[in-house]
DNA sequence: TGTTAAATGGAAATTATTATCACTTGATAT
DNA sequence: ATATCAAGTGATAATAATTTCCATTTAACA
C-alpha cells in the first residue's frame, strides 16, 4: 500500500513537471493504475471510479491513459484477442505469463532476457529500443480444475 | 518459390482434410499468405488480389484468415499500434525484430528461447502453450539515414 | 448434370478508440 | 482570497477495424 502511494506520487510529480493539472478524476485513475491490481482494462478503471464518481467519462480514462503512456508511466499490455490492459505499477517492459483460462497475469523473473536482447542486437544489427515477451498457458490452479 | 508452392499445398491439404472447399478467392489468399512477403496486412492481401480479381471482398479476406488461424496455418502478428499483419509461411510462434521506422520485420534465430520457456514453466508452475516475443528498434539501414 | 452445404459480396452491425465542443476547473499571479 | 485562462472534463459524434447478415453463387460429390 505504501508502495502504491509512493508510485502515485511519482506519477503525480511527473505530471506536474510536464505542466499538467491534477484533477480529482485524474488522481482517481492514477491511484488505480499505480496499484494495477490484476492489470485493469479501461473498462475496469472506469467502473471502479464510477462507484464513487458517477459522472466519470470513459473518454477521460482513455485520455489519461494516452497521456501517461506518452510519459512512460503506464505500460499497455495488448493481448492477441485485441483487448488492452494496463500496468502503471511497473511501467517498464517486462515479461508476462498469462493464464488463458482465468486471465491471471504473473510477472516472472527472467534474468536471461537482457542477454537475449544483446544477442538480437548483434545478430540483426538493429538498435533495440523496446520489447514484448508474453507466455500464454494454464496456471496451476486452473490445471487442478479449481478455476 | 518452390517452397511457397509446397506451403500452399500443405495449407490446401489441411483445409480439405477439414472439409473446406477450395475457391479461387481462397486459393489466392492462401498463395499470398504462404509467401507472406513482408508479413502482409489484411489490406495488403485484399489489394494484391483485387488487381486481377476486382470483386474480391474484404470480408472474404477476414473470413479466410480467421479460418486459417483456427487451423494453426497462419500466425497473427499484433502490433502495439493495434494493426495486425500475418505470417502463413512460418505459422508457429517465433520472435520478431521490428523496425519502428520502416516497419521491416526480421526473424532472428534465438536458441535460448526454448530454454527460457522451460525456465518460466518451472518458476511459475504454468503449463506454457504459446508465446510472443517481439523486439522493437531501428534497423541499420534506417540508422544510416537511408530510410 | 443435380444437389447441397459451404463460401462469397456487399452492406449493415458491432466494438474499441479518438475527436469535437461547450462548459468547468486547477494552478498561478495578483 | 480572487481573477484569469489554459488545460481538463463529460457527453456525444466520428472513425476505424473487424464481424455478422443475408441473398446469391459455387465447389464437391453422388
Amino acid at each position: 500500500m505504501a508502495d502504491h502511494n509512493q508510485r502515485s506520487d511519482t506519477i503525480v510529480r511527473k505530471l506536474r513537471e510536464n505542466g499538467h493539472k491534477i484533477t480529482p478524476q485524474r488522481l482517481a485513475i492514477i491511484k488505480i493504475l499505480a496499484k494495477s491490481e490484476g492489470h485493469p482494462s479501461v473498462e475496469d478503471i472506469h467502473e471502479q471510479i464510477r462507484a464513487d464518481f458517477p459522472t466519470m467519462s470513459l473518454a477521460t480514462v482513455y485520455r489519461n491513459i494516452v497521456l501517461l503512456k506518452s510519459l512512460g508511466e503506464v505500460l499497455e499490455l495488448g493481448f492477441p484477442d485485441g483487448s488492452n490492459r494496463y500496468d502503471g505499477n511497473k511501467p517498464a517492459p517486462h515479461p508476462h505469463v498469462i493464464c488463458i483460462r482465468c486471465k491471471k497475469i504473473v510477472d516472472p523473473v527472467l534474468d536471461s532476457l537482457d542477454e537475449m536482447k544483446k544477442e538480437v542486437a548483434l545478430e540483426t544489427d538493429f538498435k533495440i529500443l523496446n520489447h514484448r515477451l508474453d507466455f500464454f498457458g494454464i496456471c496451476s490452479s486452473c490445471m487442478a480444475g479449481k478455476g
